[in-house]
DNA sequence: CGCCATCTGTTACGCAGTTCACAATTGTCA
DNA sequence: TGACAATTGTGAACTGCGTAACAGATGGCG
């Protein structure tokens, strides 16, 4: 059952999860896992994981479990996640080159090619391996360097028209630092990285105790 | 109806999109709005921004709308945002800094009062207006400096020993930028920053077109 | 070789959150 | 002043996700 109904996002967003839970498992040396102990790692019950991988198939043996490997390399394969995704940059201020230096993408097959900057006072700045590029270089960035994914780090006020650029232009996917809810059109998936709404949310809580 | 059901956190999490619509409405110079127009904004039903608001109370005129001054005010209050939020942030590596340096949050209320580190190394080091302290001056942070969020930007494997030192200390809540989903005890709360996780989700839309 | 313990995949069910729809209220304008 | 247009607040209907539960499969072990 392959796909036939449609996979609600919430399933997508919690393959991810999954992903890196097994991945830890297996570097602990461990080969088969059951979705009870997967769910007790994760926090959630294992019906709700069985049923999330039911989705996309039948990855596991009655009365064994899963096999990690097996498993691992199907959500992967599902998410797309064997091959390299390359990113372009917009935005160089602090925020941009905190980006640009973080560690964490390369491993996991996230690579930013490109950093582009509206400000003529940034072009041709280095920044980690990079040099600033400007604005108008954006069409054969994404043509000859293959970027799909946008990555936004400027000012609110230009976060859109940004946005809208990188759109125009075929960028497929964008990460969205700046502090603003993005008009896209069917089609673009956006993630937006946003601290403030986060604590904006937890002082809720906070407030009455 | 102040209250009398439990919110749904759902709901708690789409009040700051409010506040910060409504704050850039009344820059620009508006002072009432209808929920058909703040769902345009926003992208989503005029019903269901009446129906969160209705949670809390009745901020609305028949035939008119909100008052995005009234309205607002109220929403800063249910949310807890009118006064200062202190937060020491722990691991004061390259996102640490970044973090630190990061202009968004002062605005909003929020503000970085200590930075901890468990590296001698980098105790003693000036970052940003702070001076990095040893991971054994917590419970003087927290009770001295009034300090209730811990910001939390160390290495994957540290992250759930430094939140349990946090949490033991006396902090509420967590903004936790290392790639674990970590556990805490009932009533601490926790909001994740992490943007790989982000990418790989986005990846499964992207991959097959 | 057959029984038992284990664990998946899936169907059925229940609940929480979203949308609908309308009565009630407010202001405007002739 | 009275009719009308606009818009809220909310109970009811709907939808979709999460959980429960079980039939069916698998391997281990006596």
């Amino acid at each position: 059952m392959i796909q036939q109904v449609e996979v609600p996002e919430v399933v997508v967003l919690r393959l991810p999860l999954y992903v890196r839970a097994l991945t830890q498992l297996q570097r602990e040396g461990t080969s088969v896992v059951s979705s009870q102990q997967l769910g007790e790692r994760l926090q959630m019950t294992p019906a709700q994981i069985r049923k999330d991988l039911s989705y996309f198939g039948r990855f596991g043996k009655q009365g064994r479990g899963y096999s990690i490997e097996f498993l691992l390399e199907e959500l992967r394969d599902i998410l797309g996640l064997n091959g390299e995704w390359r990113a372009c940059l917009v935005g160089v201020g602090r925020l941009g080159r905190a980006i640009i230096n973080y560690t964490g993408f390369a491993p996991e097959g996230f690579t930013i090619v490109a950093a582009l900057d509206s400000s003529d006072l940034q072009v041709g700045a280095p920044v980690g391996d990079l040099r600033v590029q400007p604005m108008s270089d954006l069409p054969n960035v994404v043509t000859d360097m293959d970027v799909t994914i946008g990555i936004v780090a400027v000012p609110a006020a230009e976060a859109q028209t940004v946005i809208n650029h990188l759109v125009d232009n075929g960028i497929k996917g964008i990460l969205n630092y700046a502090p603003v809810a993005p008009y896209v059109p069917r089609g673009v998936v956006v993630r937006n990285i946003d601290p403030v709404l986060s604590l904006q949310s937890m002082t809720f809580y906070l407030k009455s105790r």
